[in-house]
DNA sequence: AATGAATGAGAGTTCATTCAT
DNA sequence: TATGAATGAACTCTCATTCAT
């Protein structure tokens, strides 16, 4: 006797369902899993509180697909981010940049990010896993050309990554008093060093003294 | 007229407070602040639900101290394992390594720092700022001594080491694959590029170029 | 203007119709009046759950009519077993084991019986009071023409010998120890003793003594 | 992380308690399982809808403790009804009358007996094994020593006989025609005709006959 | 005749908090 | 200082029913 919540068969149902996801990853952002009210849900969908249950067995299932639709909007802001850059270095950067810009302009989703840790950790889980994976290959390409260093799993590398950015990501604010951009730089600085065991900013010098070294 | 929520005074009340305080803190490890009910907690602590009220003013004051005594714990259990380093590279593979330990040790604390964000910000704020202080100070340091590259505002470094440092210690189990000593190991030496830009594991060959630099 | 629920003039809706009933049937049997769902039963009917009210006004109606159907085909299983009996005490028994039978291979429907005398008391009396008039006929005869002993109300005597029977009917399982068999044939023994005032088991005997009185 | 609902350590919670359990009883007497809301409840016991869960763990649980308290005085009812009595058959008539007497007084607990065999069906059962435990007892002696005929399991005999009472006692008024009297002496015969095997109506000329079969 | 979407009242239940003792 | 009882607002979820197509 399990109930269905079948998927819409009309364009109505559709566009309901939609504007009902819509609601809910605002609401989640805005308050968080816990605090967020089905109804305070379905008066922003503009339907009648029922009418979520025709949609979403319950009110995890809702945040579970809201968790997915947010980090399938965040890796596509992400990876548009690494397009047209020449070397791998410059494909982090974009990356972290778009995916900077694309946190700053969606502040709500970092509450829905962290909150799907606990309550939808399968979903939470798939998207880490689904982004890894080409990471890692990506990063491993990267080794292998000798533009990274190697020496660190490359899947550990790309969570480190990822981690990295989440993290800074959303505490950007903090570092007002240096300046975002100034801030971006430095960390940027820092992912950099640790994947190339080199320090850019003084390859000048050292390319001098590894030549007096060769000698 | 309103109950001033007393500090204890009797070393009974001591004992029944820091009771609840050790519950809270189980509890709330357990299932995470919104789901952990005072019912549990005072049932974990052998005292009456009323009881409860007699320590703390409501629900999210008892959390936030409960935030207050694990950061405290975890600091002074990262700061045990920087004792006795000669280099501060040193000192940070202690303090990593320290923490890691404290974290699979506990794992609950893990909850109860993500939920500090959200329900306690000023307690969570509190802990990192606290911890950044000193931190950042003696990156400061390293990094005027030439151990560590500069480059980087050491107050932004301090955290993004506390970011990955909690990131990876919530993450550990994951490369069980790896193997935990040597994920720990790529972890760290993640790290030292980024610190020192500069790949240790040619440390031989630079140490001699160095030398020859000192001269 | 209100929709009359029309009874079904196509054959397409006879048997939609039908199929709802013995969807509700089966729902009904299964879980009793108050969790049956329309939802539950229209898609075991495999229609749109609207389609409900095509044919019923609301869920009570539906299971009225579902009581009504479950009475006729338990009132037609008893009455085929009192076929081709001569003695009325024959055909008590035959009528007795022919409603075990009935109510074992059907067992679900011991439930619809149950609610109806509360949910639709009119069709449950409708079917009683039809049951018990020409059975109360048949047990008056068999007492005008000495068979049964009298004394006592024909039409009581129907409601106690349906009440037994039901009762009775709804417990076998319960005396499995004793055996499906002999617990009916106590039963009837019960039974007959009830209804001929006499011991079959001591009708030898009795019938010499009877023989000696005739005199 | 269980409910407690511990049994109330106070006067005043135990008062709370029976008032609810009361309160509990009419409802569901009044209106049946399902239609009973535990609003209505408190609101009769006069206490506060969390009150409720102060005392049961749910509404199930409740109904089945009023149950227990129902057919725990029903049984004493009963039972009140056989003392003082000689033979098994007289205990049997002041049974079966002190039970039509209390639930004719107490008409609702019918909605509550019936409703229990399918929502806590396990207080429903063990009310009929405990009652059926003495009740078969006593009736084995009588057969033992000869006052009821034999050739029916004691246990079944008295399944069968708190079936037609239970039976019967909820469609006395069906028989308002014949007059209450009345028609409990016409169940009455019916039963000791069952039990004895022989016709009470009769039972001078049967003596007569015996004792010529004596000699 | 049939559909699937939408409704909204109402249910049971939870729990932080207050209160009288 | 401690207790256990009591509170009541708030929440999620169900479901018979209606409606537009």
């Amino acid at each position: 006797m399990s109930e269905p919540v079948l998927e819409p068969t009309t364009d109505r149902g559709r566009a309901t369902r939609q504007a009902l996801l819509d609601a809910a990853e605002e609401v989640f952002g805005l308050v968080g899993y816990n605090d967020a009210s089905i109804g305070e849900i379905t008066r922003r969908a503009d339907v009648a509180q029922g009418t979520f249950y025709v949609y979403f067995p319950d009110k995890r299932a809702a945040f579970s697909e809201v968790v997915r639709q947010v980090n399938r909007k965040v890796r596509h802001a992400s990876t548009l981010g690494t397009e047209g850059a020449v070397t791998r270095m410059d494909a982090e950067k974009g990356g972290f940049r778009a995916f900077f810009d694309y946190i700053e302009a969606h502040p709500s989703i970092y509450r829905i990010v962290r909150d799907a840790e606990f309550v939808a950790p399968e979903a939470a889980g798939a998207h880490y896993e689904a982004w890894a994976r080409p990471y890692a290959a990506a990063l491993r390409e990267a080794q292998e050309s000798g533009e990274f260093a190697d020496g660190i799993d490359p899947d550990l590398l790309a969570h480190l990554l990822m981690g990295l950015s989440e993290f800074f990501g959303q505490r950007l604010p903090r570092w007002e008093s240096l300046g975002r951009e100034e801030s971006i730089d430095q960390l940027l600085l820092f992912v950099e060093r640790a994947l190339t065991a080199d320090d850019p900013r003084s390859h000048t010098v050292k390319r001098v003294m590894n030549q007096g070294d060769n000698k």
